[in-house]
DNA sequence: TTGAAAGCGCTAACAC
DNA sequence: GTGTTAGCGCTTTCAA
């Protein structure tokens, strides 16, 4: 592999000007035939590939947006991934997807290295703080996924708490008094929002709430969340997420703690592997794919529109409690 | 949002030059402190964020790769992603990933898409026919993921069939002598390579196989996989890799199937869930993040090095069986 | 139908 | 230390 052949190396192949051998290329029809056909043969012949930078520097649009996302190995955001995809495939706009890994400094870094090429970002669950997030929507446009940055003006896709809610009142339902809650990263929203929507829901339904402090969203934090809970003599476990609720869930077998008739267990996110576990997993299902799709169609309408409606600038999706074993009536 | 700044404009508004501004902003040290001050002002009063593109267009080259992958929902390319993005990531190189849904339409077409906007394109488990693959490689540096394109000129990262002939080892160990093989992708190389090795090893060990045909490589194609391996009276079913395995298993578990005392069942990837079912599925751990890490490193060899050494160009790396519980001792 | 030339945003010689 | 200028690959007037 050489030098990548440009414009000029197909135009001077096929003995025309360059201008003439981009308009044989891309407009077909106002070029006569024989030409258009030496143009392709040279261009073939070449191996030539148009350079999309070469179109943006005029245009001033890359025809690509990113999405940032903080974990790909958490099923959750693959299949928001998805969903953006899809939206942005049948828009014939690139994606990319970035991995930052929970790490708000890789994320800074990420957005910084992004911004100056792409048309948009979308932000999936920013650990960024507000001010930086504020910062970077002043210079690109921006739309992030459960995060509140209300008065900003950056469009929002959020996931309702309907599904916890409904979680707490199934618990009730069956005769728990007193539940547990293990909750995500510090710096996550849908943390502070979830953990206030158990906190309500429990104080409507005179449930005694315990909270059990932060979580890594993974797996392997779960066993930590199972013992705490253990040790406050709830009946049930309400995880930040499922990843969290797995790794609860290996420990209780682990240690013989049996489910649901010791402790109940619910998770969030409904993600792959849910319905494997023995017994299957209680949680709380979020349109995730509509979400990621929501987000893109938001920010392309930025990006062509202009100004979305207000009534489009916040959207917030329902999300629905799916019950399966590990969830039971309360011990005794 | 009005039109992104430009260095043009920064430059106006710090009252300097254009190229002292793109000094100041990247060179900091080779322009007065006060002007550097001024400009950085200027810049983000602006809301300056330089343009990648036209960087490019000088330099010729994006700093970015792709990264296509046929399926992101599947947590084995979830892990080669990440092993992708960190090598990447500590070289300054920005990854887009693609995901292509099986569909090699897509493929081909995300493809074009993204060559004209990265440097070097990496194709997990492409389904692009071997001419379309050598037609690329010669437009635009490319490294395959389990494909053999042997006599081209394409770096391959492959894995082995250790896991597999040890699988199948395994299961003769353990007194079956009738074991099924339920293939994945017609267009999978890795289908043909990972059949071969069963097919090979049986003989040696003079274990019946039945070959029960191809199959996606989805979960949804996995009871479909199970009723066939059922009607052949083997004792063990070999699926193609996890997902589908996880299928058999639904399938197994409903009709009363028990696993292993009836039908023992070996997956292949060790994907994020194998140990989460009832019993845990045995399978073939592959260093999924080694393969991704290790095609990122060839394709920047590539890039900056120009050549690789023929005996980096081929990199297999070996894969092992992980017993758990679905496999046992054959009935009877 | 085709060519010449300008210009997109940026960097790097090359002056001063 | 700073400004002027040329040019990266491409598209698009504007002429011919």
């Amino acid at each position: 592999m050489t030098r990548r052949a440009t414009l000029t190396d197909v135009a001077g192949r096929a003995g025309v000007s360059v201008s003439t051998a981009s308009r044989a290329l891309h407009r077909p029809g106002r070029v006569s035939p024989a030409t258009t056909e030496r143009v392709q043969q040279a261009a073939d012949d070449l191996g030539y590939v148009p350079s999309a930078a070469a179109r943006q520097v005029r245009s001033g649009q890359s025809g690509t947006i990113a999405l940032v996302v903080p974990d790909l190995t958490n099923p959750f955001f693959m299949a928001l991934v998805r969903g953006s995809t899809r939206h942005l495939r049948a828009h014939d706009v690139v994606q990319v997807v970035a991995d930052v890994e929970e790490e708000p400094r890789t994320e800074e870094q990420v957005v910084a290295a992004l911004a100056g090429r792409v048309d948009g970002i979308v932000l999936a669950a920013s650990r960024l703080d507000r001010a930086a997030l504020t910062g970077w929507g002043r210079r690109i446009p921006l739309v992030v996924i459960n995060r509140d940055v209300a008065d900003a003006e950056v469009p929002t896709v959020t996931i309702g708490t309907q599904g916890v809610v409904a979680a707490v009142e199934h618990l009730a339902a069956h005769g728990h008094r007193h539940v547990a809650y293990a909750g995500g990263p510090v710096t996550s929203w849908s943390d502070d929002r979830r953990h206030r929507a158990v906190v309500e829901t429990c104080a409507r339904l005179g449930v005694r709430l315990t909270a059990l402090g932060h979580h890594a969203p993974r797996r392997d934090a779960g066993p930590a969340a199972a013992d705490a809970a253990r040790r406050t003599g709830a009946t049930a476990l309400l995880a930040y997420n499922d990843l969290l609720a797995f790794g609860a869930l290996d420990r209780l077998a682990e240690t013989g703690v049996r489910v649901p008739d010791e402790l109940s267990v619910v998770g969030h996110d409904d993600v792959f592997g849910a319905d494997l576990t023995t017994p299957a997993l209680t949680t709380v299902a979020v349109p995730a794919e509509d979400v990621g799709a929501r987000a893109a169609a938001q920010l392309l309408a930025v990006l062509d529109g202009g100004d979305l409606p207000p009534s489009d600038r916040h959207v917030d999706l329902p999300t629905r409690l799916v019950v399966r074993g590990s969830s039971g009536a309360a011990p005794r």
